[in-house]
DNA sequence: TCAGCTTAGCGTATCATCTACGCTAACGAA
DNA sequence: TTCGTTAGCGTAGATGATACGCTAAGCTGA
C-alpha cells in the first residue's frame, strides 16, 4: 500500500559517501567499498550510501549512512557533486548527492578491515568493477581530494592526531602521486606555521626516532584570516 | 488527484540558478533575479529556478529555467552545489541543486534589462531581500566565482568575445575588488599565451584605440595539457 | 595645424619565493 | 665501537612576482 501521493512524479534521493583513508605502510590511497547483497548490481561493490529520510539535512544523511555501513563516525565529510542522470539508477528516477569522507587511521584501522566481508578498502589505483555510476563518483571525488589538498589543509584529516614531517610528506606524495624534497617541504609546512611541535618522538623505528607534531587549528585560523592560502 | 504514489516520503526537486553578468560601463558584476508572482515569498525576488522534470538531467533542468525565465541561452553553467536543509522551502521538502551562469554582453544585455518588470540584474553589493535560502545561494555562487577566477580561465565568459586587455583586468579587478598594475597584468596574460590577437581596434573610444583579442581556447587546452594552472 | 589630454603598451630593477643539492648528527642494531 | 639509516639544517642559483618610469598613439578642441 503506497502511502504518499503527489501530483507530478517524484525522483529518489540518495546520499553517496566516498570514504578515503591513508595507508601509511602500503604507501597507498584507499577507499572504503560495500558489496552489495541487493539487487540492482547485488555481489558488485559500492560507495556506501542510501536514502535521505525525510527531515533530515544532507550532510546529516551521509554522516549516517557512513555510520551504519562502516561504523566510521566524527570525520571530515564535505558535498561533492550532485549526480542527476536520469539512467543513472535502473530502478528508476534515483538522484543522489555525493560526499566524500577523509578518515585517519584512528577513526577506523586501514589494515583491519582489509578482508571484513562486507566493507573493505581498495588502492584507488586498483578497484573492482562498480555498481551504478559509482565509478564516476569515486572519480570525481579524487580529482576533487588531489585539487584541494594543493590549497586547503584537509591533508591532516588522513593522518593520526600526532604525526612526523615525513608522514605528512608522504601523505603528499601518495596523493598527488609525485616526489617531493624533504628539505624543501620542511621549509614550506614549517612556513606555513600551522603545525604545533609536540613534546613526544616517535617510538619503536630502528633509527633516529622523528619529533611528532600536530596541526593548530588556532594558528591555522589566524592564517586564513591573514589572507594567506595553502599552495603545495 | 494525485497520479504518483510511493511507499516513502519523496522530496521535490527543483533546480536555480545563479546568473552573473560583467556592468563594464558601471564597473559592477550583477546578478539576474526575478520577481516572484507566486506564493510562497510573492512579490519578492528570486533567483531564477524550478522543478526538474522526470527523465530530465540536472543540468538540462538548469538550462531550460534559465532560458524559459530569462531568455538566455548557450552560456557557461556549472554545478554549484545542493541545498537541502529540510525547512528550506515553507511548501515542505523541496531539494535544489544549485548552477551559477557567466553571460557576456552580447549573450543579454546587461543594461537592457535592468527595467523590465520581470527580469532584472542587481549589482551584486546592493541586493533585495531574497525568497527562500536564495541568499545563501547567492553568496556560495559569489564565492565560487571568485575563487575559481584565480585559477580557471572561467572570466573569458563574461566578456563579449572581442575584447580588450583593458577590459579583462577590468573584469578582474570588479570580481576581485583588487586593484592591479597594468603593466604587470599585461605580461602575466601574455605569459600564459591562451589570447587570440585580431587585427582589428577598438573603436568610438575619444583616445587611442586599444587592441582586441579573443580567448583561444586551442591554446588553453594546450597549456592545461602541459600541467600550467592559471594563477592570477 | 597644433597643443593638450587620455590611454595603450613596453621595459627594467628589485625583491620574494621556489628549487636543487650537501652535509652533519642522532639513534638503534650488530 | 662501528655501521647503517633517517632526521634535520643550511646555502647558492634560478625563477617568478612586484613596483615603477616612460614614450607614443590617437582623439579633441582651439
Amino acid at each position: 500500500m503506497s502511502k504518499f501521493s503527489y501530483d507530478y512524479e517524484r525522483p529518489g534521493l540518495t546520499v553517496d559517501c566516498v570514504i578515503f583513508g591513508l595507508d601509511l605502510e602500503a604507501e597507498t590511497l584507499k577507499v572504503m567499498l560495500i558489496e552489495r547483497d541487493l539487487e540492482p548490481f547485488a555481489g558488485m561493490w559500492a560507495v556506501p550510501g542510501g536514502f535521505v529520510r525525510p527531515g533530515e539535512a544532507l550532510e546529516a544523511a551521509a554522516a549516517r549512512e557512513l555510520r551504519e555501513e562502516t561504523g566510521i563516525a566524527d570525520v571530515f565529510l564535505e558535498q561533492l557533486y550532485t549526480f542527476g542522470d536520469p539512467k543513472r539508477d535502473p530502478r528508476g528516477w534515483v538522484v543522489s548527492v555525493a560526499y566524500y569522507a577523509l578518515v585517519s587511521p584512528e577513526k577506523h584501522s586501514i589494515r583491519a578491515a582489509t578482508d571484513a566481508r562486507q566493507a573493505r578498502w581498495f588502492p584507488v589505483d586498483s578497484l573492482p568493477r562498480l555498481a551504478f555510476d559509482h565509478a564516476g563518483i569515486l572519480g570525481t571525488a579524487l580529482e576533487r581530494v588531489r585539487g584541494k589538498l594543493t590549497y586547503a589543509p584537509i591533508g591532516f584529516e588522513l593522518l593520526p592526531r600526532k604525526f612526523t614531517i615525513k608522514q605528512l610528506q608522504k601523505l603528499y606524495e601518495i596523493v598527488l602521486g609525485t616526489a617531493l624534497d624533504n628539505r624543501n617541504f620542511r621549509k614550506k609546512i614549517f612556513g606555513l606555521d600551522v603545525l604545533q611541535e609536540l613534546d613526544e618522538m616517535q617510538k619503536g623505528v630502528p633509527h633516529r626516532a622523528a619529533r611528532l607534531y600536530k596541526f593548530d587549528e588556532r594558528k591555522y585560523r589566524q592564517l586564513v584570516k591573514r589572507g594567506l592560502s595553502f599552495g603545495l
